[in-house]
DNA sequence: CCTATTCACGCAAGAATTTGCAAGCACTTG
DNA sequence: CAAGTGCTTGCAAATTCTTGCGTGAATAGG
């Protein structure tokens, strides 16, 4: 009974070829009747066919904070995979240099109907600036969760490694080792996964809160920060990430030292190639591929709208024990 | 009725050719009309009936093969920043296990109206189901700039450094240090840039047709390759990417032989921490610097329709040698 | 006052785009 | 399996925009 196109077509006044091309995004239409089409069918209250318009809602947007950290394309690349056995897509946002802000992506994804978001990493709770597009998310309640980067008081569900245990392993190791003079290599002072390691750091015994430096995630940033340390005398030091770690390393060569035998170096995340860094990193292992499914389960979920426990699921890292920790020489 | 050109005209009082020049910008208009003419549009809103995609959204699609290789998120973000500097965002695209495919992402990105694409990395001629979607592209002249991935009788803008090259100097290099037997680790078959660089290892003096193997672009494909390679007796393996040699290295060392003593390696691209491994690899840099920014802004021209060179730039890579190759013993 | 030069502008040819027709395709129904 | 319904698409006509060229007006110089 309803030639739902022709219906539509006849109301606007063109051809159904016409709103064919529109409904299929296909050229040779001008703006002004493409606007005309849509306006008509959604007056109309059209139900697109399946595959297209309608259904475009099967976007996740996924953002991180930057890539040069392999660990972020890594994870990527896991939440992209468990997204796309779910029928997902993803759209990779990062954030760029001197480029589009967070804000920028979310503004972009909650204009493009995606179905959820995963923001993973790098927040930076102290930034007044942030807050703002967390809330517009919340206000049309889309489906969001959020890996490494806590934010308090809003409500969406968390996917964390457990940085507090991270860093006690690490420390535990070093001073298995016997090495009491440890150091920590953070990201900046308002990254929460490095507060938490700070904790754990200033909890544990002999902790010294005057070999505590902050810096940015950068190879540089790690070797600056390790020079400092380094010439405080630490014989181990644990840093925020394997990136960092790289920089402690030449950092402590270019004081004419030797990783691991004067000085020991703990990276943390374990990013694919570190068993063939020299010497092969002593790492903490995140276990993304298990905190990304569990992200993508959760986002799957509330999207779905099943109930979701709002508080955080928290993921026991590993220490993954290889050659830049040696036994402490006394 | 919706002589929109003609509406103007009639409304400021002139030709609908003036009202076509006011709005092209071109001379031959005196202040007064171009002024009058300006305002009429203003009032009647007159929208430019070309394709706007440019202005809706200033998106672009970025579609990689994958992002294991951090060789690619560093292009990523080389394109990304380009891209926000000229007002663009770009969302990424990747190539996920059992996932979408390029031609989804295709289509998603047309029906997202994008501005433009950048495709980079990894593509395969022989297939045959590829071909469909770039017609499709080109059918709907989307500017497009493919980055490393030819794709001939297509007329897309082409940005490449140049394998040929990088593979002479490779082996060039291997031969000065005097090796004469060696060994290649290629990608796929039908992979391009590994093509290319087949074509210089044949040409070169004493190439042995026999030492090319031909696997998957990681670890794991390079170590068998190069497990082969070395069972043949090579004392030199030119590998099509760092991974790929990263995996030869971990091969020859299993088979009991040094790197760069008894077999030396050589990478392709210098990804990040390249010199971080052991040894520092000797390896061939790509410029994805100049690359990414050449692409972005062959792309915005192509957006504004400027005219684009439709054969492709070569980009010259760079022997960035290190410490895994070494002179032959004999 | 007359002629030369310049410039803006319209005419109309031509290029490009939009649109409808009708054939064709996919899918359902009798 | 034919007939029908609803959507897609090749093609040609129609519409809309661009551009070369010529006209006429305005200005300047003689």
């Amino acid at each position: 009974m309803t030639r739902r196109l022709a219906e539509v077509a006849k109301k606007v006044g063109v051809s159904e070829a016409t709103v064919s091309r529109v409904l299929n995004g296909k050229p040779g239409v001008s703006e002004a009747t493409r606007e005309a089409v849509l306006t008509a069918l959604d007056v109309l209250g059209y139900e697109r066919p399946t595959q297209l318009r309608g259904d475009r809602a099967r976007l996740v947007g996924l953002v991180l904070p930057e890539l040069q950290n392999p660990i972020f394309p890594a994870f990527a690349e896991v939440v992209g995979g468990a997204l796309a056995q779910q029928g997902f897509t993803s759209l990779l946002c990062t954030r760029t240099v001197g480029g589009v802000s967070e804000a920028d992506y979310v503004d972009l994804l909650l204009q493009q109907q995606v179905s959820g978001v995963v923001f993973a990493g790098g927040f930076y709770a102290q930034a007044d600036a942030p807050h703002q597009h967390y809330e517009l998310i919340q206000e049309r309640k889309l489906p969001t969760v959020l890996v490494n980067a806590a934010v308090d008081h809003l409500g969406f569900p968390q996917v964390s490694s457990d940085d507090y245990v991270a860093a006690e392993m690490a420390i535990g190791h070093l001073r298995a080792l016997g090495h009491r003079r440890i150091g920590m290599v953070l990201g900046p002072r308002d990254h929460i996964p490095s507060r938490r390691k700070l904790e754990a750091f200033l909890a544990a015994e002999e902790a010294d809160p005057g070999l505590v430096e902050h810096t940015m995630f950068s190879l540089e940033g790690g070797h600056a920060a390790a020079t400092k340390l380094v010439n405080s005398g630490v014989t181990g030091i644990v840093c925020a990430s394997d990136i960092l770690a790289l920089g402690a390393i030449r950092a402590v060569r270019r004081a004419g030292l030797s990783v691991p035998d004067e000085v020991s170096v703990i990276g943390y995340d374990d990013s694919a190639m570190m068993n063939c860094t020299d010497p092969p990193l002593t790492t903490v292992r995140q276990p993304i591929d298990a905190m990304g499914r569990a992200a993508v389960d959760m986002l799957v979920a509330l999207i779905e709208r099943a109930a979701v426990p709002a508080d955080e699921l928290l993921f026991e890292p590993e220490l993954v024990v290889r050659a830049s920790t040696a036994r402490a020489r006394i």
